[in-house]
RNA sequence: GCGCUCGUAGCUCAAUUGGAUAGAGUACUCGGCUACGAACCGAGCGGUUGCAGGUUCGACUCCUGCCGAGCGCGCCA
């Protein structure tokens, strides 16, 4: 329906072009749905955009536009408003033509090809393995997943994808905590990973020989001692992991791949528990394997962009843009971490991907200048890259902010969130806040009265749905009756169906912008609308044909709760 | 100190991406089940959109400057 009016638009305003009144036709034009409906169905901002084009004001502009709009059965009425807004009304035919429309297309309804297949990467949560993931994590997942889902559902090709930070000195703190939890030591590091997950996986150890791995280590800041320096406690930690490779051998191997073995293996079963699916799972040891990490750094020397300084391989990010340069290589000639992120992000261009998309914790903003000089260093563009960025949710218990270290062991995990809250809720309550906006999340709440959860009140109006409709199969014998939508008049059933007309922009704007929030948001309005027509109208009445109009409505209804959130990640039961 | 992100009702958050009278939930005050599910509905209360300027037909939204919050600024990952 908005398409023929924009169309209808389209003709009009090459009429007054032709008639020298307007110099060119804009590329869009914009068409909304009303929010109040005083102001009939659409109302387009039209006038206003041209009115300094056209020379005159635009309540004149609006005028002409609506005197060359070439005839049509579905606008019943136009007029200009305010500034020189118009308002469209429709015909009662050609608002009710949606529900004949969504039960047809079923789950279909609202999917679009808007992206065209392009192909899009999508990289989210690549939370380092080095224990299980907590709440904050659990953000990044629930948005991430719905993401990919309301991508795919207008048309693009996505593949999700984790990034596996399997490499570098912090696995070696995990391994070596592990060993340190195997031996039962009370010398205990105070920046090992001091979490009961890893007490669990030390039992797992067998037959490793329990030796004594503080001899010779920098003993200045060993747990309880100057911990104020913190460079001490570092040379603690790494004279640990030293003594630990030395004196296990090949059993430090063992020991390293059980830890991230497991913690991989809790971290994967967790989010398919959440819904959240992959379908990659790559891994940053696979690039220093494959030699990728080295030679894409002799590729960023060839072309001059890498120089010496101090004994280590610096890369002139700031010929791209970022604030500092950036060492890659340390005078130690080990790749920091920057150099496998290059590679990484090189290798991703090179799959040859339309659109690649990361999602990354707010944390991390500092970042995005260096990740793209060195996209456009190695000569991509690196507007093919977006960075999306999830703010911090703040958590609360008891009223009190929720300190969260994965190292310390004190925080919640996205598992017991999820057995406390139940999926749904915790998949709906994470997606309906902005990306970009701090957020706070309160546990008590969440898990004490998670009645008050908006996802509850959805599902309800679905369940009620299902229940009225079951009973109307009971009541009632199954004859075939030609509904008569015009008999939907009365001011709820138009709010439904103008609610229902809303569904598939809505899906578009949610997402192309990236905001599934729009979405839950939208849903919620539509659940409201139908538990205000449920309490103010009877459906199933003796009237075979009003009843069979209501029943269409409501199935309507029940289509596009179930459609959005499936989207979201979350079930409609028929039930509850 | 510099940079990024944010600041909206008592609280938690929206606002069709620059549109018309800034809306929901919650809290509080009333009212509605002999009803297709009351996990619901209806009414009320609640605002100088952090502050001050600017841009234009029009600003919560864009620009500048302050104030406040979070994060980042390492040869850690």
């Amino acid at each position: 329906m908005k398409e023929q009016l924009q169309t209808l638009l389209k003709q009009s305003l090459e009429a007054l072009v032709s008639e020298n009144i307007l110099s060119e036709v804009p590329k869009s034009i914009r068409l909304d749905h009303s929010k109040d409906k005083t102001h009939g169905d659409f109302a387009s901002n039209i006038a206003l955009v041209l009115s300094k084009q056209a020379k005159c004001s635009p309540q004149k502009l609006a005028q002409q536009i609506i005197d060359h709009l070439p005839n049509s059965g579905e606008i019943v009425k136009t007029e200009i408003a305010g500034p020189g807004f118009i308002n469209f009304f429709m015909s009662q035919d050609s608002n009710t033509a949606v529900l004949d429309q969504i039960l047809e297309q079923a789950v279909d309804y609202g999917c679009s090809d808007i992206g065209k297949g392009q192909s899009v990467l999508l990289e989210f949560v690549s939370a380092n393995p080095t224990g299980p993931l907590h709440v904050g994590h659990g953000r990044g997942a629930a948005y991430g997943a719905t993401v990919a889902n309301l991508l795919r559902a207008v048309g693009f090709k996505v593949d999700s994808e984790y990034y596996v930070n399997d490499a570098g000195r912090q696995m070696d703190i995990l391994a070596t905590s592990v060993y340190l939890r195997y031996v039962e030591t009370d010398k205990f590091p105070d920046n090992g990973y001091k979490g009961d997950y890893i007490f669990d996986i030390a039992k797992q150890i067998d037959n490793a020989k329990k030796l004594d791995i503080f001899t010779d280590v920098c003993a200045d800041a060993p747990e309880g001692q100057s911990q104020k320096d913190g460079g001490d406690k570092e040379k603690h930690i790494d004279g640990l992991i030293a003594n630990c490779k030395r004196l296990l051998g090949d059993d430090y191997k063992v020991i390293f791949d059980l830890a991230i073995d497991q913690i991989l293996a809790g971290i994967k079963t967790d989010l398919a528990e959440f819904g959240v699916e992959y379908q990659q799972w790559f891994s940053e040891q696979s690039l220093v394997d494959s030699g990728l990490s080295k030679t894409t750094v002799e590729a960023l020397q060839a072309s001059g962009h890498i120089y010496e300084k101090d004994g280590a391989l610096w890369f002139k990010t700031t010929d791209f843009g970022d604030e500092k340069d950036r060492v890659v290589v340390r005078d130690n000639g080990i790749h920091t971490y920057f150099a496998s992120d290059i590679a990484y992000h090189l290798e991703k261009f090179e799959r040859g991907y339309d659109k690649m998309i990361n999602i990354w914790g707010a944390d991390h903003h500092g970042y995005i200048a260096r990740v793209k000089a060195s996209v456009e260093a190695l000569g991509h563009n690196s507007d093919k890259l977006e960075i999306l960025l999830v703010q911090f949710a703040n958590l609360y218990r008891g009223g009190k902010k929720v300190q969260m270290s994965t190292r310390s062991g004190s925080f919640v995990t996205l598992e017991e969130l999820r057995n406390e809250v139940g999926n749904d809720a915790a998949r709906f309550f994470y997606v309906l806040r902005k990306s970009e906006q701090h957020m706070d999340f309160d546990l008590d709440l969440a898990k004490s009265k998670t009645n008050e959860n908006p996802v509850f009140y959805i599902q309800y109006a679905h369940a009620r749905i299902c229940s009225v409709l079951k009973q109307a199969d009971e009541k009632f014998s199954s004859v075939s009756i030609e509904p008569i939508l015009s008999l939907l008049d009365n001011e709820a059933e138009l709010a439904l169906v103008k609610e229902l007309n809303r569904y598939k922009d809505t899906l578009q704007t949610s997402a192309l912008n990236y905001e599934p929030h729009v979405l839950a948001y939208y849903l919620r309005d539509l659940a409201g609308s139908f538990h205000s027509y449920y309490n103010s109208c009877e459906f199933l009445v003796d009237d075979v044909q009003l009843r069979s109009s209501r029943l269409l409505l409501i199935k309507s209804v029940k289509q596009l709760l179930s459609n959005g959130l499936n989207l979201l990640g979350v079930s409609a039961p028929d039930s509850m």
